[in-house]
DNA sequence: GCCATTATTGACTTCTCGGTCAATATCTCA
DNA sequence: TGAGATATTGACCGAGAAGTCAATAATGGC
C-alpha cells in the first residue's frame, strides 16, 4: 500500500495562504512555496494540483479561517453592538502591519478573479458578509436601536462597502484612528 | 541635432495607461507595451525609463485623466446634489463592462504600493477625495442640507470609504442597481 | 554634404517562471 | 519478505520575463 505522505495537508495550506495573502498570486511562485511550506515541487503538485487550484484552495481555507469573524453578527439577539464590534476588529485586523487587506478582496482585484473559481469565492464572500449585516440590522430593529422602516438590505451593502472600503483605506496608509472615525460615521445610523 | 522621436509621448502614455489598469502591473509585460503601444523595446526604455518608471508615469498620467470626476465636488457652491451626481458617475464607470476598478485602487492592492512612489499617489488620492468630499459636505451644510453639528472630516472619509468599497463590489459582480442602493444609503445623511 | 546627436530596430543575454520526468525512498498488505 | 503503490527528490524543459547592445536611420548646425 502507499506510502504515507510526510506533512499536514492543512498546516501547509495554512503557509500557502500566508505566502498569496501576502504576496497575491502572481507575485508568488511555485519556488516561493516549495521553500515557504518546505516541500518539494512534486508533493505540492501530487497533492494540491497546479499553482491555480492551489491558490483556490489557500482561499477556501482563508475563508474558512475567517467565517468567526461574522460570528457575532449572526447571532440571535445581534444588534449594533456587534455591528460595532465588526468593524472595530476589522480595523484593528487590517492596521496590522505589514498592512494586508482581505486576501478575497485582494482576489477581486487582482486579474484572477476572471477565474470563475475565484469569482465565485469572492462573490459567496460579498454574499456572506451582507446577510451577516442583514440579521444585526434585523436585530437591531427589534432592539428599537434602527428606525423600523429602515431599508436593511440596502444599509447592509452599504455596511459591506464600507468594510471593503476601509481595506482599501487601511493599505493606503490610513490609521487606526482614521478608520475609526469612518466606522463612527457609520455607526451613526443607530438611535 | 537629435533626430526627433516619431511618436507623442503622452498619447503612448494613455495606451500604456489602458494595459497597466486593465492587467496590472505584474500582468503587464514589456512585449505587451511594446505592441499595445506601437513602439519598440529601445525607445520605451529611452523615454520612459524601465517598466516601473513607466507605470508611475502611467498613473500621474491616469490621475490627471481622471481627476475632472471631483471637479463638481469642489465647485464653491456644491453640496448633497453634486455628491449625489459623484455617486452615480462612478457606479456607471465601475460597472462598466469589462469591470475595471480605479487604477489606483488596483496599485493600492497590487504589493506595487510598496514602492514609496506608488504608495505616494495612492495616498494623494485618498487625500484629494477627502478633501473635495469635505468641501462638498460643508457647503452642504451652508445649504441646510445637512446637520450644522455634522463632523464634516469623518463623513467625507466615510465617503471615500464608500467610493472605494464600491469600486471592490462592483468587481465582485455587484449590479448597477445593488450599487445604486448602497449610494441611496449613504445620500440618507441629507434632509 | 558632413558631423554630432538622438531615435529606431531587432537580435541577444540572463534569469525565472510553471510544469514534468525519471529515479529513489518508504510504506502496507499478502 | 517482497510486491505494489504512492511520496519524495532533484534535475530538467520550453517559454517568456526584463533589460541591454550594436547597427542603422534621421535630423539640424556647420
Amino acid at each position: 500500500m502507499p506510502r504515507p505522505r510526510e506533512f499536514d495537508p492543512d498546516l501547509v495550506l495554512d503557509r500557502a495562504v500566508e505566502l498569496f495573502w501576502a504576496k497575491g498570486y502572481e507575485g508568488t511562485s511555485i519556488s516561493d512555496l516549495e521553500e515557504h511550506l518546505g516541500l518539494g515541487r512534486q508533493s505540492l503538485y501530487g497533492t494540491f494540483g497546479d499553482k491555480h487550484e492551489l491558490y483556490v484552495k489557500a482561499m477556501d481555507r482563508y475563508a474558512a479561517s475567517q467565517s468567526w469573524t461574522r460570528r457575532d453578527l449572526l447571532k440571535p439577539d445581534a444588534g449594533a453592538e456587534e455591528i460595532g464590534q465588526y468593524f472595530k476588529g476589522l480595523i484593528s485586523a487590517v492596521t496590522q502591519e505589514p498592512r494586508r487587506s482581505c486576501m478575497l478582496i485582494n482576489a477581486a482585484i487582482e486579474g484572477d478573479c476572471e477565474h470563475p473559481k475565484v469569482a465565485g469565492r469572492c462573490t459567496d464572500n460579498q454574499q456572506n458578509l451582507t446577510r451577516a449585516f442583514r440579521h444585526a440590522l434585523e436585530g437591531a430593529i427589534a432592539k428599537g436601536q434602527l428606525d423600523r422602516k429602515t431599508d436593511t438590505n440596502a444599509l447592509a451593502l452599504a455596511m459591506v462597502s464600507q468594510s471593503f472600503g476601509l481595506n482599501v483605506m487601511a493599505r493606503n496608509g490610513a490609521s487606526p484612528a482614521t478608520l475609526a472615525r469612518v466606522a463612527e460615521s457609520v455607526m451613526q445610523v443607530f438611535k
